[in-house]
DNA sequence: CATTGTGTTGAACGATCGTTCTAAACTTGG
DNA sequence: CCAAGTTTAGAACGATCGTTCAACACAATG
């Protein structure tokens, strides 16, 4: 039996999805991804199958690395009501700082793909549902500990700060202007109080 | 001098902008567009140019057509803040009617050709902004009726609305679901309270 | 009616698309 | 050291991409 892989196929997936993450599916093309993966042709499709495959193990592979590692970032040291507005703050950092535009994968994906894939579809949505869960589970907490008052209902709260959220991170990809993304997440902070 | 044009310019435009609007831009070929059309692919490039400035058109055709004459249809018989609730009723409808699943041509291609292209981006970028423009005139004006409180701070509850609004239009497209939906507008409404 | 110039038509262009395949390079088990 | 089995490398596949072109159809002008 022989020979292990000579790649690293972990990093090949990521730079893989760097580049359908700048520049969407159905803009990059298998030789982009040949290109930046550093690998060959045919080791891509031995390894990855074809691209739309490729494409849903580097949504995923962004869903687990990114998406929920970053909250589980978002929750340590830090207080429930903290750790919401974290989320925001952090998702403004990333979209003006050096590397940016590039938003979030899931939100990119959910416009371009979500209506014609029902697999990606479930993909993106099951990430936007645990958001959502995330903002629900944090608001229930905040006001346990009585960091925010009662009189919010944490459901209706959670979708709407969802949608603040993914709205925040098309903003940024159109619109990266400092005062209007921060305005959003003092809106944000708002809907605690 | 000879022969006006056989065809309806502006039909032929329109035709396009809903095979953009449904695809995007990337994944709708000319050939999709000629079909759809109805004429021939000389004529296309003949009146429009090439795709990209095709797709300006069509945006800019959206931009006017729809959003503009839809936000006046808002104002329309309604008081400014009903105007503001229904820009989120009717997007919902939209996104739960038989057409639907499109979402907003102008959040789209925020998503897809915003970060990579300036033109489009500037489109893209003034029909946010207009939006919002909108949404504080609305709120300035509901202010002066006195049917939303003067606490509200016009200018950042705008770019909330406007951040909620396009979620809404992301969401719409991976997570129609109508419970959701109507949760992010009635939150959009507490904002006016 | 001939001329003029634009509109239409469909074939055709080279480039690139996603994918497959053949052959060489190589490590491991016998 | 040989045979087995995988990963490589890169050429090549047919299809489709966006775009161009030459030939033809037509209405207006002289």
């Amino acid at each position: 039996m022989p020979w292990e892989k000579q790649f690293d196929v972990d990093g090949a997936l990521t730079k893989a999805m760097n580049a359908f993450w700048a520049r969407g599916y159905e803009a990059t093309s298998m030789q982009d991804l040949v290109d930046c993966m550093g690998i060959n042709r045919g080791s891509v499709y031995a390894t990855f199958g074809n691209k739309r495959s490729l494409f849903i193990q580097a949504l995923r592979h962004y869903d687990g690395l990114h998406r929920r590692t970053w909250v589980e970032g978002l929750c340590r040291s830090r207080g429930p009501k903290d750790a919401i507005l974290a989320a925001f703050e952090e998702a403004i950092a990333a979209a003006l700082g050096t590397g940016g535009r590039d938003g979030c994968l899931l939100v990119n994906t959910a416009l371009e793909l979500s209506p014609h894939d029902r697999e990606i579809c479930h993909i993106v949505a099951e990430g936007q549902t645990e958001m959502e869960t995330f903002f629900a589970h944090k608001i229930a907490e905040g006001q346990g500990r009585g960091d925010i008052p009662e009189t919010v209902d944490a459901g209706e709260t959670a979708c709407a700060l969802l949608s603040l959220f993914i709205g925040l991170r098309v903003l940024a990809r159109s619109r990266p202007e400092p005062p209007l993304l921060h305005a959003v997440a003092r809106q944000a902070k708002a809907l605690l109080e």
